[in-house]
DNA sequence: CCACAAATATACAGCGCTGGAAAGATGGTT
DNA sequence: AACCATCTTTCCAGCGCTGTATATTTGTGG
């Protein structure tokens, strides 16, 4: 099992390694005959060139590392998905890291663990902080995703998410809600993406002369739909009333469809539901999910411009890319108001 | 922006490399004063160890590549967060290879890509054919999973397709269903999932005494929600009446609920449906979805384990290990025989 | 106070490949 | 036939780290 090594090749064909070398990186001067010779040694011998030396001896791994809090969330799924082809497009390897929105994990992937092993690290932080980020930063290429605060020399690319948020509101104020809850804030959730997006909701409210109810604003316990199903079931068994409901995200939104449906109440004739990230099951849920979408292909190759920019050596201050978003409109929060019931009428439910 | 080399810590500490390296290392036998003093130089000059470096001098490498048509597959990415999660308990890290399902990218996962890289691989096949696999192992530890006929050299983790396919569609009989579609044949699918699972609803149907009815297996362009909706609208339109349908994939089952919810057909009245995976959305869908449910930790581990066996030096023949499979029972196809419209309406929708 | 073992620290040769310098061929000129 | 310019090929010093062999120090018992 021993592995065939440049040098074998090399004393098969009779050259030098530096020719087989030269063979295997289609390099132009060597000889025809020379050329054939190294290519039969090289099939012969099945040899393959071991990546690792090459990586020492070029300094270039080829490889990018992307840490996301989660792989199987949908949007970061879909993400990496993206993301890997456009590595794949840019002649980049992928390392995923999940970090499961731990904040060691966070620190661990910016700290020791990328030494040497990847050109570039694309990292999308829940509970580090910017300055933390900053710190760590230990000369690896660095391009941030999400909604953490601007920070002064990194890179970073993100949507308006106040704008979208306001964009979500109004649709759904345009609609007729006027008793319209925010699902969800969590605690753990430290890098700003929810409360963007609750500062634009609430600034919906107030520019079109609704007054703020703390008691709409619904907290989760994490960021799963089963939270988001607990905190909407919660809600309505304490008595609130709403009419709409801003999601966080589409695990919430889907979450909010369940525990809608399980109360009795009907989408969007009794509560129209706005999701955000629009994934691919916001075409799926009966109903279908009015959802915020990001331009997620943008944000990807906005990333890796970025990225590969301070591969080539950039060394400035950082950048702030914001890429569009826009609002997909499906059954959960149509845009015509079609309200079936009136609204008075939703307490009697 | 030159790195810090392990040199220079033991120059600053004045000692040798091996004594930063044993310090690095946690190596016990290094005196309290020394070990002291060259922590201070590490952390003085914030080196890290290049990996890359150790990796050709150890001929570890610590990483795995993971090999799977689609990272947002749902099932995919289900599997692949688990597989991380076992790769950092076991201490590796995890390349994502995504081959789109394309013969060329899975063979280039196994040929030449893998060189050196990483030290094993678990692999997902589409479109490759068994032999060719074992042709182009270069000596790198491989795992399959899924359903690829027995390999004679290759270790291979699976559920049993057959039977469980058997288990869906006897629980389909059980509650009344006579006609029974199966969603979807697809083409591209050469390594026998589609047709194992087709053989296992087959299957059940004769033992129950039923007449298979190739009118009733559906075809699909290709393995999305939208091709599953497509199916199963253009099957009603042609005509085809069916009380039941196993779906070969929870994705093609979103899209039968779609589809059969926007013919006005209700779930599991007029048409139940089994899906494939259990992945999360299943729980979320409206109806929920019953669904069959691989032991996906299950399968994780045991390909860890033979994955490990084989780094450890194992040469032996390929394992081939069954794990086990469940079906999780919800709305869309429950246990009792609760249709409220006798079968004999079906035609009247 | 010495011999000898155990505990620590160092030296240095690789791991397999690449890049640049240098050497060797080749062929066209004058 | 001597001389360049150009094309091919070889040589060899690293890339940064670890493992082994070796040297040095420390500790113990007689």
């Amino acid at each position: 099992m021993a592995r065939v090594r440049l040098i074998d090749v090399a004393e098969l064909a009779g050259v030098s390694m530096k020719t087989v070398s030269n063979v295997v990186h289609d390099y132009p001067h060597v000889a025809p005959a020379l050329r054939e010779k190294v290519q039969a040694a090289i099939d012969q011998l099945g040899y393959r060139p071991n990546l690792t030396a090459r990586r020492l001896a070029t300094g270039k791994t080829g490889m990018i590392a992307l840490a996301i809090p989660e792989i199987d969330h949908p949007y970061f799924s879909e993400l990496s998905r993206q993301i890997a082809e456009e590595a794949t497009r840019r002649g980049y390897r992928v390392i995923i890291e999940q970090t499961l929105s731990d904040p060691v994990t966070e620190r661990a992937v910016l700290n020791d663990r990328e030494a040497g092993l990847v050109d570039g690290v694309i990292f999308h932080p829940v509970r580090m902080e910017t300055l933390d980020i900053a710190k760590l930063d230990a000369g690896t290429p660095l391009v941030l995703l999400g909604e953490a605060a601007m920070p002064v020399m990194t890179d970073h690319v993100m949507i308006d998410n106040v704008s979208a948020a306001l964009d979500a509101t109004r649709h759904l104020l345009a609609s007729g809600c006027r008793r319209i809850a925010f699902l969800g804030v969590i605690a753990a959730d430290i890098t700003g993406s929810t409360s963007q997006r609750l500062f634009g909701y609430q600034q919906g409210l107030l520019e079109a002369g609704v007054q703020l109810n703390p008691e709409l604003v619904l907290t989760a316990s994490e960021f799963t739909a089963e939270a988001g199903v607990h905190s909407i079931t919660e809600a309505i068994d304490r008595g609130v009333r709403f009419d709409g409901v801003v999601c966080r995200d589409d695990r919430f939104a889907i979450g909010a469809l369940k525990a809608l449906h399980d109360s009795g109440r009907s989408v969007p004739e009794d509560v129209a539901v706005v999701g955000w990230d629009n994934t691919f099951m916001a075409a799926y849920t009966s109903p279908t999910l009015t959802s915020v979408a990001p331009e997620k292909t943008a944000i990807v190759v906005a990333a890796f411009n970025l990225l590969e920019e301070r591969i080539a050596g950039y060394r400035g201050v950082g950048r702030h890319v914001i890429v569009g978003h826009s609002l997909e409109v499906r059954e959960s929060a149509p845009l015509a108001p079609s309200r079936l019931r009136s609204r008075t009428d939703f307490t009697a439910l």
